[in-house]
DNA sequence: AAAAGGCATTGATTTATGTCAATGAAAATG
DNA sequence: CATTTTCATTGACATAAATCAATGCCTTTT
């Protein structure tokens, strides 16, 4: 249990055995089946979620209906809507398993426990924001600067188990397009070739 | 001298004065003119920068030789590679003065000392992260699933000084557009009023 | 004061992307 | 196993944004 979750951070902290043990406590699994919420729009998100098995997606949905997804979370990955988590506003994402999954959840209170008890608790969580921040910022460059076909052959090998497991209709959310265009994003792609 | 810096640390971390006085041994003040480079791309990027007065920009240009600017920073903010910082590969932004400026320089050494010595620095950072990484989903969010004329109001809504600072053709490719296409969604938006 | 450069706007045109609709294949469901 | 659903692709067309070019207005420089 929770073996992901602590290979991560051990990659990240070293941890001893008691140290683990006491984390531990602070830990809720949950399980959730495809297509189940985590988090609805609306709602205030109560706990951070490290997934270590199956895949979430974070999204918002517009006036029309359409979804728009904000980040995938697969294995080793964590998820949340962290403005609402840390301000206790409504959420404006909403969460869901986009196939059955496994989670670890840290909720709002063992969060602040943690930190407060718990130094490199701290420095976890400041090399996975880091992390978070990085990834994020690479998406936002990728995304003003480049031309659509080098934005999704990008996306193919930063992230190829995305692209194998989800949905390319869903990819095609993820970088703000129709389904149609990055099918003929795709075809352009494989007949330079 | 670091008045706003110290501002800032004491809103998100509260210091005693000696805390100030060792923190202050490990910063350097640095004067930027306008135009001149703080980083430029294929360098490593050295220090993070806490600007104190005037503005910055972070940006990248494209084999024609457009800029898109993926990050501005006025007084009270942090700019940086921070990819770059953190794991001495070269910078992949450039960064350099909208106006002249006056900064507060963190090297790297100095980084990873406070970090070991000094656990309010590790607060500080983890906090400043984490609002950096929220803002940024904002607008990645933003420009996934919302329209142009929004996007725009949005930004001026939360940005209003860069807006009345920088030159427009600028913020156009902070939103990733044409000089030509931010003037016309203006100009719709004068329009509909 | 004159000249030069940077800047925002507007128009005409091209290119890229979205929309609507249809099809066939594959996967999920009962 | 049959029947729905979901999905990716393709075509025709509409809309949005980029490009190219010109203009006038500031601001800076000389």
């Amino acid at each position: 249990m929770y073996e992901i979750f602590f290979r991560k951070f051990n990659d990240r902290v070293g941890l001893t055995r008691e140290e683990e043990e006491l984390i531990k406590q602070f830990l809720t699994p949950k399980k959730l089946r495809k297509k189940q919420y985590l988090l609805q729009e609306g709602d205030v998100c109560k706990h951070v979620a490290f997934v270590e098995k199956g895949a979430l997606k974070a999204y918002t949905v517009d006036e029309g209906g359409t979804e728009h997804i904000v980040q995938f979370a697969l294995e080793g990955w964590t998820i949340s809507d962290l403005y609402s988590f840390l301000t206790g506003e409504p959420a404006t994402y909403n969460i869901d398993a986009l196939e059955d999954a496994e989670l670890v959840l840290i909720s709002k209170s063992a969060h602040e426990e943690l930190l407060q008890q718990f130094p490199k608790y701290e420095t976890y969580i400041r090399l996975q924001i880091t992390g978070a921040y990085i990834a994020l910022q690479k998406r936002l460059t990728s995304i003003i600067s480049q031309p659509l076909e080098e934005r999704y052959s990008n996306f193919l090998a930063l992230y190829p188990n995305i692209a194998q497991r989800v949905p390319q209709h869903m990819i095609a959310s993820y970088m703000g397009l129709t389904p149609e265009t990055l099918s003929r994003v795709r075809s352009r792609i494989s007949a330079r070739k």
